[in-house]
DNA sequence: AAGTGTCAAATGTATGACATTTGATTGGTG
DNA sequence: CACCAATCAAATGTCATACATTTGACACTT
């Protein structure tokens, strides 16, 4: 019985990547730093520019540098965000890998969640954020505007929860959620008037969490629902 | 007032992947489907290969397409698949952007609420799969099996849930917390005896959603504590 | 029927040239 | 001295060509 162990022929490029990725994860490239330019890169991996280039351009897509033009142009290793995850959550929506329905039911439960742990982490800061914001909903009466005065709270709430994973995975749902109303953009003041989000804001300034949990439920449920029928409408009449 | 625009110069390479890119989430390409050969593509946008590789190679690292070589090869569009959530989540974690803690949390909510959902949506296929899987969980007493072994249930219940989104943020914490473990390799008897999924399962099995949440909740927090301080003496002896 | 060799199509790599972008330097001018 | 413009240089972006490698398909042999 031999030991033979089958050969893998790794591709230049995604032995450079991986090699780049390593010292990326490994700290010796920080956020803000610059690798070494595609001239330095060749020599120290003994390949092509092409190699080196095409390399790069994978990192760049993965997220982990950014490429800027110029004389002191380079890859600059980028502040990893949680963007990647949004990206990721659109993606599957957009491939039909996931339903409307399946986006609404997920934030359902995981927004109430969020919720909650806003009201038990509640500062005083955040309380000022949270009523300014609420006081700020009908500042403007304009199309796009509107959406985003409404959807303050919820994005101020995702801040407050004190877990970056939640806060991204909850900014992800709300952020594909408009995305998908912006498509067939309803009349914000009919699915979404303002002064929604008061009752739920005291409670979480209370920090009151079941009741904050249970105030952001409801009124999820009945936002959802609206908007899931007017987007089953709208696909009905685009098909 | 002049209703000029500013330029943005898009590079060659860009405006390829992002036309690319929407034809495939126009369905233009199904998966499966190959995309023109690079010498077609160069004809279809009159740029050079290397802008056509590169384009190429992004949608690849964004695991939209998978290339293959030889007489056969050339660019298959993907089954769009969860991987990228999964991955999103280990690179955050890894570069430091989300700590081991915050990965406990977030699943210490997210699991029990999972069990919930599965206890309500519970089938007599999945009742099968959950017996087994608890009866297994001796199957093997050699390390990485057991590990594997048990969390099948953990993973059987993602599945079962109803929710994709859910299903692929849970799986990926559940495999984060099994990659940082790895890394420790603590015994796994000691951390996580088997058979302690069984009055979980049989809660599922009976349908009874609150209890099921309730029981997953105690037994990650009890899971997790324990990993937790491990993972931290760990850490402070390799510092 | 099974293995072997050859071919062709596709991607992978190397190289060299030129284009473009953009901050930094220089130098002139008020 | 301050400011503006021209120039420069370093880096990435693009093009073109040649060759290497991979790999399935096909024909050919045994």
């Amino acid at each position: 019985m031999s030991n033979f162990t089958p050969i893998k022929q790794v591709k230049a490029s995604d032995e450079v990547f991986n090699q780049l990725k390593a010292a990326i994860f490994d700290s010796q490239y920080l956020a803000g730093d610059k690798l070494p330019s595609e001239r330095e890169l060749i020599e120290t991996f003994t390949v092509s520019r092409t190699v080196v280039r095409e390399s790069i351009k994978a990192l760049e897509a993965h997220g982990l540098v950014e490429i800027k033009q110029g004389a002191t142009g380079g890859a600059f290793v980028k502040q990893m965000t949680f963007e990647r995850l949004t990206t990721a959550t659109k993606d599957l929506f957009f491939l039909n890998q996931m339903s409307f329905k399946e986006i609404c039911e997920a934030r359902l439960e995981i927004e109430p969640m969020v919720a909650r742990l806003a009201a038990e982490k509640c500062t005083d800061e955040f309380k000022d954020l949270l009523l300014e914001a609420c006081a700020r909903e009908n500042d403007s009466l304009e199309y796009p505007e509107t959406v985003s005065l409404r959807s303050q709270v919820h994005y101020i709430l995702a801040d407050m929860c004190g877990n970056r994973f939640l806060t991204a995975i909850d900014k992800s749902l709300i952020q594909l959620v408009a995305k998908i109303a912006h498509r067939i953009k309803p009349d914000t003041d009919e699915i979404h008037p303002a002064g929604l989000h008061d009752d739920l804001v005291q409670a979480v300034i209370n920090q009151d969490a079941v009741e904050a949990e249970k105030l952001m439920h409801l009124h999820l449920k009945e936002f959802l629902d609206i908007l899931q029928k007017i987007e089953a409408d709208y696909r009905e009449q685009h098909s």
